[in-house]
DNA sequence: GACACCATTTGAACGTGTTCAAGAAGGGCT
DNA sequence: AGCCCTTCTTGAACACGTTCAAATGGTGTC
């Protein structure tokens, strides 16, 4: 209950900066630092568990144990067990914009822009392919935090959906105004599709997606570049009109 | 509480028929008999409970209780209590067929015998749409037998492509030879989108859904038809062949 | 009738995620 | 110091899905 604030609060800078700048002083607590401490360990030990055994093998009291505390307090920081993957989420999320960065900064042509987004958040999510299915299912019901249309996972979402705008705004690609400023969220979208398709890839190193993304790519790629055309605008409005109702509830 | 008869003699709509391995020396009536009806007893009572009461709140020693049995019983028959849900699903398989026939025996236009048929397919789950949410969930899981793209559901699967082979073969449109071979699986998919979509619509009475359907409907129709339009004619290509390499692993 | 066999049925027991009432650990106040 | 209040920590207890060795019961065989 308390937990919920502090967890959706800062959520997004856990993985990689800690919250201490510079006094490293064994007493400088100030209130704050035991607990969130304590988080972080609790956190830790979870998904480096979950990424040794599983997640449904690894369960909460070998969590509290391994991490030295009551499993109780486990409970204190993290509403549930599902609510540990959150943080697996975000240091992914993370991960992905990093690992696009490269291709964001030297690309300019809109296909290999979107490519190499598209594989680079496959790359980061490959380690986690065996329980990644499980954490999806979990992502699967609508009520849960941890799906990705949740108000949980609003900022989240947003941080993915904005590495999709980069690769439009970033393009040398000339297309119709309208469709540019939706184009990032629909891309978003079918990046969801692909990471649907890779959790139930079942292929030696998912290489069916690879396939998927390789061949899918010069696809949008080409319906992009048409959509300029003549005979397409009124298919075009059509499906910026649908995208429109159905947004406004 | 010996409840034998209402919950079970009901619903004569049972899909699985009796196995008949006829040509076997053994009799055919008693010894199977027992076990049969317990075994729709309980799958009786549990969809009853399921939709009173939701799936997560129903629980196995519920579903026991009020089937008078011993809970040990319905693992006899049912590996988990997400295999009952299997139940549910061939029998809104089968209630989505019988849905469709008026519009698939008395239509010829495609656009509208896609429409019928995705409505239909909304109409029959609108009962369920609570509990289908955590169903879906159990669904969601790639390992799961209940995932559409498992093997165990390749027959209902199947059950629910031929709808859509329908819907294309019995239509006036004239189409691509190549992708009418393929179009009723990428409909079938299309189907599974509309659903997940449905799944997480909480608009009142899934309106939304049912604007989709509305939208996404006449753009299908529009691509189908602009499939033999020489621009686009390689791009139509591309895909197909997408399919293909994506399909042979 | 007696026995064996196998499908069926039982309910206690196990391991799990989760809850909760109780306590410990400090820091700020007088 | 003494007290209060918030933050944090504990582990027993609960309800659930699931398992399993044992009991039951009907059927075929001698």
């Amino acid at each position: 209950m308390t937990c919920v604030t502090t967890a959706a609060a800062e959520p997004a800078d856990e993985p990689a900066a800690p919250p201490h700048p510079a006094g490293e002083g064994t007493e400088e607590k100030p209130r704050r630092a035991r607990g969130e401490q304590t988080r972080q360990l609790i956190l830790e030990t979870a998904l480096r568990l979950f990424r040794e055994r599983g997640y449904t093998e690894t369960t909460m009291r070998a969590i509290a144990k391994e991490a030295g505390v009551a499993v109780g307090n486990a409970y204190y920081y993290f509403d549930s067990k599902e609510h540990l993957i959150q943080g697996f989420y975000d240091r992914n999320q993370l991960a992905h914009r990093v690992a696009a960065e490269p291709v964001l900064a030297n690309e300019k042509d809109f296909a290999a822009r979107l490519r190499g987004v598209l594989h680079a958040g496959i790359d980061v999510n490959v380690p986690y392919h065996s329980f990644a299915a499980t954490f999806f299912k979990s992502a699967a019901e609508p009520s849960s935090p941890l799906s990705p249309f949740s108000r949980e996972s609003s900022p989240a979402r947003e941080a993915a959906i904005a590495i999709f705008r980069d690769v439009v705004d970033g393009s040398s690609a000339k297309l119709d105004p309208e469709l540019r400023k939706e184009l990032p969220e629909l891309l978003w979208l079918s990046w969801m599709g692909v990471v649907l398709f890779w959790v139930y890839d079942r292929s030696p190193d998912q290489r069916r997606t690879r396939r998927l993304i390789d061949g899918i790519v010069p696809l949008v790629d080409r319906l992009v570049g048409l959509s300029r055309l003549r005979v397409l605008r009124p298919a075009l409005r059509q499906v910026l009109a649908l995208i429109d109702t159905i947004r406004r509830d």
